[in-house]
Order: C-alpha cells, then sequence, then structure tokens
RNA sequence: GCUCGGGUGGCGAAAUUGGUAAACGCAAGGGACUUAAAAUCCCUCGGGGGCAACCCCUUGCAGGUUCGAUUCCUGCCCCGAGCACCA
C-alpha cells in the first residue's frame, strides 16, 4: 500500500494561490457574466503595521460568502482596493519624514501579499488606489457635479480644529470633544469650508430604509444620526416688532413657556439688549467663544446665561416672558432659540431653578410626582380652553389655534448637519476649483481633470489654516479657464470619505480611462448584490455613499439610489477587550497563525470562534482543534482515493440521511452568516462517517465542496485527489432532499406534568397516537401516572409528549 | 441621561414558532499504544445526592404568564456599542 501524503497546508496553499492567478480562476467575465453576483467588502486603508486579526476576519467572513456563492453557480465578482488617502496615512508619513506617495505603495504591497496568502477570492484585474490620478481623477469630477448642480457651497463656519493634526475635523472625527485620531481636545475655528448639502436628502436617506435589506442595528445608527423630530416653528413678538422664532418638538406645553433662551450667536441678540444689559451680554457672548468646544460640548453641564433685558409676548398667553442668552442653546439646530417650559423640561428646569425663573406646570401629574415631568401621554392643564386636552391632541389643536394668527408652522426638524468636505492637508484630491478676481468661483473643466496632488517635501501642514499646497506658487497660480487671467487654485483637499462614497461604481470600469463608471458594466453589475463590513462605517461611509448615490441618480447618471441593498455588518474582533490598535499595543498579527498553521486552518478558526455578526475577544486555544478536523478529512479523502474512491459505504442509509441533513444546515447556516455553526455540522458529519467507518466517494465529494468556501486550498487539493481536474470552484453546491433530510429517528421527550420522566426514539414524522401508544406502555411513565387520570395531553411531533395528570 | 446589543459549564459557544439546556470545539482528568515523548485512539467531564436504577438543583437577580420559559411580560443589577445641553 503507498503511503498517503500528509497534510502540509504551506506547500498546498502555494500551490492553489499559484493555479488560481496563472488559471484566472477568480476573473468573471465582466462583460458576459450570466449570472453577476458583485460581493463587496469594506477596502482598507493600508497602514504600515499590515492586515491585523480583525480585519482578516472581516475579510474571510465576505470571502467565503461569496465562494459560497460562486459554488452556487454565481459568475461573483470580488474586487479589492485600497482606501489611501486622508489622515491616517498622512499621519504615519508625518511621522516617518517620508512624503506618503513613496510609503504608500510599500504598504499597499504588504496588503497585497496578505490578502492572498489567506486565500481571499479577489479579482486583482480590478484592483483600485483612491491615491491614483486614474481614480482620483474622477473623485474631483464627482465634486465638479454636485457644485454644478447647487450641493456643493462654501461658507465661513465654526469648525472642529484639531491643533495636533493642524486640521479642520469633520463633526464625525470629533470623540468626546477630543480628535478621533491623536485625542487632543478639539477646539473653535472659524474657516472657509466647503460643504455638500447632505440635508436637502435627510428626508429621502429616511424614507429609503425602508428599501434596504441592512442588519437593523446600522439601519438603527443611521436612523438616530439623522435624528428626525417631528415639531413646529412658533413666534414670539417683542414690543418693537421684532419676532423671535423657536423651535419645539412640544407644542402642546406652550403655556408653561416662561421665557425664551436664545443662543449666544443668534442674530437678534444684539438689537434685542437692553442698553443697561449691553455690558453683561457682550461679557457672556465672549466667554462662550473663548471656550473651547469640549467645554461647550462635554463640559460640565451647569447652566449659564444671561438676561439681556428685553421681553416677547408668549403667543399662547399673551404674557411678555424674559428673554435670555445661554449656550446649552446651540445655533445650529432648529432655530437658535427655544421656548423655556421648565415644568416639562429637565434642562430648562435646571436653568429655571437657577436663576429663579417661574415654573407653570401644565400637564397634569401623578400625585406626588415631582417637577420636571416630560411625559407625551398626559393631559393638558392651565391651558385655557385647551385643558383636559392629550398632549398628542393638543399639539396638533395648538398648533392650528396659533397658526390662524400667523404665529405656527408644523415642522422637522433633522440633526443632521451639512457634510464638510475640506479638510487643510496635503494628502487627499485636491478640490478641483479655481478663484478668479473677475469670475469668482470656478470649477476645473472637466478635461483638465484631473488637478494632481504635486509631489513636494514639505507636505507638513501649519497652523494657517491653510494647505500646505498653497506654498507651492506654480501650482498655486493657474489660469482662470473662463477668462484667461491669474486665477489661483482651491487649495483645500476633499475628505477621504469622499473617496470611498463611490468605490464600488469604480471597481468594475478600472480599465476605462474616460469615463468614472461604464455605462454597460455599470448596469450589469450595480447595485451591489452584497456588502460585507463593519459598523463602525455606519453613519460615515454607509450614509455618505447612499448621499452620492442619490445625487449621481437625480443627476442622470446611474438608474438606481441605494449602492448596497443588501448589507451585513460583522461583529469587531477586540483583544483583551479593546479593540486592536497600535497605541494599545494590542494588535495581533496573522501572518504568524497563518505561517504555523496555515490559511485554512486560520480562515475556519476565525470563523468558528463565535458568531460572525457579533465578532468577540481573541483568544488562540482552540485553533489546533480545526487542525485536527482538517486532518480527519485529509486522512479520510486520501485513504477513500487509495481505495479508487469506493471506500467502505458503511452505514448505509443513516448516513446518507446524516449527510442530506447536513447539506441543508451548511447551506442555510453559510447563506445566513451563522459560520460557526455551519462548522459544527461538518464537524459532526465527519465524526460520524469515522465513527461508522465509511468513506466512500458519494459521502466524500460533498463533504469537499461544503468546505471549499471555508478552507478553499484544501478543498481545492482534495477534490484533485478524488480524481477531478480543474477547480473545486467549477463544481456545484450540494444539493439534499429535504424528505432526506428530514428522515430518521428522533429521540422525544416524554414528560409528566412538565418534567422530563422518560425519552423515546420514535421516527421522525410519527402520529399522535402511535406515539401515545408507546408512552403508556413506557415503565417510566407508568411509575409516575400511577393509576392517576390523564386530564390533558400535549403532543409536539418529532419533540414531546406532555401529560398532565 | 437616551437608544440599541448582550449576560448560558473551567473557556469559546449551541438550542426552528415557547417544547429533552449545554450540540461542536478547547482545556482538564483517566486509559490504550510507545523504552520515552509527541501524534493518534478510547472513556469521563454543569452542581449535589445515591452501590445502583434513579432523584433534586441549574441559563445575571426578583416576580409573573404557561402543561412547559434560555426564549414571552414587569421591575432591577452588570457588561459592551452608539448618541449626547438636538429643544
Amino acid at each position: 500500500m503507498r503511503d498517503v501524503p500528509s497534510y502540509d497546508p504551506g506547500s498546498i496553499e502555494a500551490k492553489w494561490q499559484t493555479h488560481w492567478a496563472e488559471h484566472h480562476t477568480n476573473e468573471p467575465d465582466l462583460d458576459r457574466a450570466p449570472r453577476p453576483f458583485y460581493n463587496l467588502m469594506m477596502f482598507p486603508y493600508p497602514s504600515a503595521e499590515g492586515l491585523h486579526v480583525g480585519n482578516m476576519f472581516a475579510f474571510t467572513g465576505a470571502d467565503i460568502y461569496g465562494r459560497f456563492k460562486r459554488l452556487q453557480g454565481y459568475d461573483v465578482f470580488e474586487p479589492m482596493g485600497f482606501d489611501a488617502f486622508g489622515i491616517h496615512s498622512e499621519n504615519y508619513a508625518l511621522q516617518r519624514g517620508i512624503n506618503p506617495a513613496q510609503l504608500i505603495p510599500q504598504n499597499i504591497t504588504t496588503f497585497r501579499r496578505q490578502l492572498r496568502r489567506v486565500g481571499g477570492m479577489f479579482d486583482w484585474r480590478h484592483e483600485l488606489s483612491t491615491t491614483d490620478a486614474s481614480y482620483y481623477k474622477w473623485t474631483q469630477w464627482l465634486f465638479v457635479q454636485l457644485f454644478k448642480a447647487g450641493l456643493a457651497y462654501k461658507k465661513r463656519a465654526a469648525v472642529n480644529w484639531c491643533p495636533t493634526d493642524k486640521t479642520v475635523l469633520a463633526n464625525e472625527q470629533v470623540i468626546d470633544g477630543l480628535c478621533e485620531r491623536c485625542r487632543t481636545p478639539v477646539e473653535q475655528r472659524f474657516l472657509d469650508q466647503w460643504f455638500f448639502r447632505i440635508t436637502n436628502y435627510a428626508e429621502r436617506l429616511l424614507q429609503n430604509q425602508e428599501k434596504l435589506d441592512w442588519s437593523s442595528s446600522t439601519v438603527l445608527l443611521q436612523r438616530n444620526w439623522i435624528g428626525r423630530s417631528e415639531g413646529a416653528e412658533l413666534i414670539f413678538e417683542t414690543p418693537s416688532g421684532k419676532r423671535i422664532t423657536v423651535f419645539t418638538t412640544r407644542p402642546d406645553t406652550v403655556f408653561g413657556a416662561t421665557y425664551l433662551v436664545l443662543a449666544p450667536e443668534h442674530p437678534l441678540v444684539d438689537e434685542l439688549t437692553a442698553v443697561e444689559q449691553r455690558a453683561a451680554v457682550k461679557g457672556y457672548q465672549r466667554e462662550v467663544q473663548s471656550k473651547d468646544v469640549v467645554a461647550r460640548r462635554v463640559g460640565d453641564k451647569t447652566k449659564t446665561g444671561v438676561f439681556i433685558g428685553s421681553y416677547a409676548r408668549n403667543p399662547a398667553t399673551g404674557e411678555a416672558i424674559p428673554i435670555w442668552i445661554a449656550d446649552y442653546v446651540l445655533m445650529e439646530y432648529g432655530t437658535g432659540a427655544i421656548m423655556a417650559v421648565p415644568a416639562h423640561d429637565k434642562r430648562d428646569f435646571e436653568f429655571a431653578t437657577q436663576f429663579k425663573l417661574p415654573i407653570r406646570q401644565v400637564v397634569e401629574t401623578a400625585e406626588n410626582e415631582p417637577l420636571p415631568t416630560v411625559t407625551e401621554d398626559g393631559t393638558l392643564m392651565n391651558s385655557g380652553a385647551f385643558d383636559g386636552v392629550s398632549c398628542s391632541d393638543g399639539a396638533r389643536k395648538i398648533v392650528d389655534w396659533l397658526a390662524e394668527r400667523k404665529l405656527a408652522t408644523a415642522r422637522v426638524q433633522y440633526r443632521l448637519h451639512d457634510w464638510c468636505i475640506s479638510r487643510q492637508r496635503y494628502w487627499g484630491p485636491p478640490i478641483p476649483i479655481i478663484y478668479c478676481d473677475s469670475c469668482g468661483v470656478v470649477p476645473v473643466p472637466e478635461k483638465d481633470l484631473p488637478v494632481e496632488l504635486p509631489l513636494i517635501d514639505d507636505f507638513r501642514p501649519d497652523d494657517t489654516g491653510v494647505s500646505p499646497l498653497a506654498r507651492h506658487e506654480e501650482w498655486y497660480f493657474v489660469k482662470c479657464p473662463q477668462c484667461g487671467g491669474q486665477g489661483r487654485r482651491e487649495t483645500d483637499v476633499s475628505d477621504t470619505f469622499l473617496d470611498s462614497a463611490w468605490y464600488h461604481l469604480r471597481y468594475p470600469s478600472t480599465e476605462f480611462t474616460d469615463r468614472p463608471f461604464d455605462k454597460a458594466r455599470t448596469e450589469k453589475w450595480l447595485p451591489v448584490t452584497s456588502y460585507i463590513g463593519g459598523n463602525e462605517h455606519a453613519v460615515l461611509h454607509l450614509l455618505y455613499a447612499r448621499f452620492i448615490c442619490m445625487v449621481l441618480a437625480d443627476l442622470g447618471h446611474l438608474k438606481f439610489d441605494t449602492p448596497y441593498p443588501k448589507f451585513r455588518a460583522h461583529g469587531l474582533i477586540v483583544k483583551d477587550g479593546a479593540k486592536m490598535s497600535k497605541s494599545r499595543g494590542n494588535v495581533v498579527v496573522p501572518d504568524t497563525y497563518i505561517k504555523q498553521w496555515g490559511a485554512d486552518t486560520f480562515r475556519m478558526y476565525l470563523m468558528f470562534l463565535g458568531p460572525f455578526q457579533e465578532g468577540g475577544d481573541f483568544r488562540d486555544e482552540g485553533i489546533v482543534g480545526i487542525r485536527r478536523f482538517l486532518e480527519k478529512v485529509w486522512w479520510a479523502v486520501q485513504q477513500s482515493a487509495l481505495k479508487g474512491g469506493e471506500g467502505a459505504a458503511k452505514g448505509g442509509n443513516a448516513l446518507m440521511q446524516k449527510l442530506h441533513f447536513t447539506i441543508r444546515k451548511v447551506t442555510t447556516d453559510t447563506e445566513s452568516l451563522h459560520y460557526n455553526t455551519a462548522i459544527a455540522s461538518l464537524m459532526e458529519y465527519v465524526n460520524e462517517m469515522r465513527e461508522q467507518g465509511a468513506g466512500s466517494r458519494e459521502l466524500l465529494e460533498p463533504l469537499v465542496i461544503m468546505l471549499a468556501p471555508y478552507a478553499p486550498h484544501i478543498a481545492e487539493e482534495l477534490w484533485e485527489v478524488l480524481g477531478h481536474t480543474g477547480s473545486v470552484f467549477s463544481a456545484r453546491w450540494p444539493s439534499y432532499d429535504e424528505k432526506l433530510a428530514a428522515s430518521g429517528d428522533v429521540e422525544i421527550a416524554v414528560q409528566i406534568n412538565g418534567k422530563l420522566r422518560s425519552r423515546l426514539v420514535v421516527p421522525r414524522g410519527m402520529e399522535e397516537k402511535d406515539v401515545m401508544s408507546r408512552v403508556l406502555a413506557d415503565e417510566a411513565v407508568k411509575k409516575f401516572v400511577d393509576g392517576q387520570k390523564v386530564k390533558k395531553v400535549i403532543f409536539v411531533q418529532d419533540r414531546l409528549v406532555n401529560l398532565v395528570v
């Protein structure tokens, strides 16, 4: 008998990775594929540390799904690219003192090697990097389209400024008042910034969610981020005839509004301030402005404020109520002014208590319940004609009543702000705008794109708030494309999230240099069939990508307005309870594991760790279990091949039943990303086969195919051992016979009064009367029933019988 | 504070619409093989009682609904995530 070769993952993995590359196994025909399936995963930013275990977990899970779909007969396009622009890459380059344009390609090389080594089914023909001029040319084109559509505008705005990174940060990049990247407290600065009018799409972004087949957690995060509030604008008039508009979600409580509060920056403050209060008001405004964003947003929330010395009329009661300014009212939300109802709002209550302002209860409360009460299902009181009306009815009726005097309008307010896309940095696509003294703001003509990012030595940002690009005159000065006069380039670059907001459109069309995305390719492959990624991008990337897609659809460039109809959020792999990061020093590098155990074992182990959509703490204790399992499969197939593929067909029917049961389980579990339980049932199947000493071709071939998405290299090798030529991925996923899968014997529970007293093995699907005759003959049952009358019988087929006595 | 997840053996975890709690794997203990070790194979493995057949208890805590609750309801406790003076 010849020797069976031992399982050597290193050599077979290298063999098949080479095979795939040489035979173009992972490259579907993008123009003719009959069943296109676009399997997308979130492209990484190529950090110097390389991919960590968390990245591998995400990519492996998505890759398994793609390979599974491939085996089901789809033409799976699984591209990969690099999100290489942005602050993360740039900071590393700054630290090394080397231009990121030189550094990034090295990192990409490492990433590419790791991604191949782990066995991803990537179509490398369509690799992209957002930093290639051939890519960002179209990112700039995108900006121009938004500009022309009036969706890009510039305004001077209080922005988040990071004094360490010396750049403006998007709201999303500020965590607890600190810079997401370097944890420095963020300051307030006033700079001219480019914004995209995503707020125009707030309602549509919300409504459209209903069309999405997404993880519910992601949908929810996005909904909260958009933050829709229904309410009304109410007008409070001053004796001088000025009208102060406030936004409230509780117009029903207007009778309880005992004072007004304006944001310190509110435009009406100056003219409404009484002479004698002027000094105090100015002082307070200065105090607020000098506070940095941290102090105002997350600092201690003790209420401060100043009475401005004038009054306005409550539109419901007609009373004159005092006007205050306080920094707990924010200029950027609502109208920058509120009516304060201290009896029914916590913040107003706190403020009123502190400054001894009147508190008037207008919603009935339960006995002894202290104010403030914020319930929306109360009944109104002290509210004139509206006494006794429920809050919800009252809100509507009071708005109608005030609207007759043009003092109220129903209104919807969103928390979402416009997207600030400019960055005063070097490492990004220059915003394609030219300033001309005679023509004003002129977009760079599309024929002149890309505006290339020059390779410069001093790319270090400084604290002027102007990009380093402004220091390069030969780049900075340019002819105005309209009048030919002296113009100047915009020196800001755009946010990385603009790069990633459209990358899925580029992948299938990477070879076209004269268009961002080819019409035919796009129609064939998009929208993306399946998208799998991290929930950390629920409100950034995933929202921006939806917005950009809607804009492109509205402008006639796309026929769909939803880029990712199906999205699944995977869990996060942490280490010792914390997210992996270089600064925490808890990064687990996958390479050593892959070297020691092989990519197949490592992939499967990551998926066996727990539910893919939940993630968890990384540890390596159980990895040997997966290796043992693969060894068992290896030997079973090798032994069978020795015997001419016949092997022992012992176990007969029971094993065939188990096989079909397993196919059903693995199919549904893989489809629903329950990879851990799919692997467990493959293990059960292999264990049973070994117990029976069986190993025929008809039992093993389906096993090898089911194993292929999880452990593609060993599956390829064993497929070859079984005598096939060509890739296992040309095979078809095994089908199962529902009847066979659901046949065989089951053990059912026999309970007396809900307590387990006996078990019976019966054929699956046995009817109640047949089961009962066996139950009543059972010794344990006789003993417990003991002549008592059976009052009730509960029968659940294939599960249990419960006798109530 | 608000909104979501989650809490099950020594560990990672399983458990269709409420229906045998702990599948699968790791670790541990015992045994076989071996001069020995590794590898491999077999057995045990939630807690307690019993010689045994068996019995009692057990899914964060306290109640409730039900023939029956890890699953549903109410109130708490703890952990994680997101938002956070958003009117």
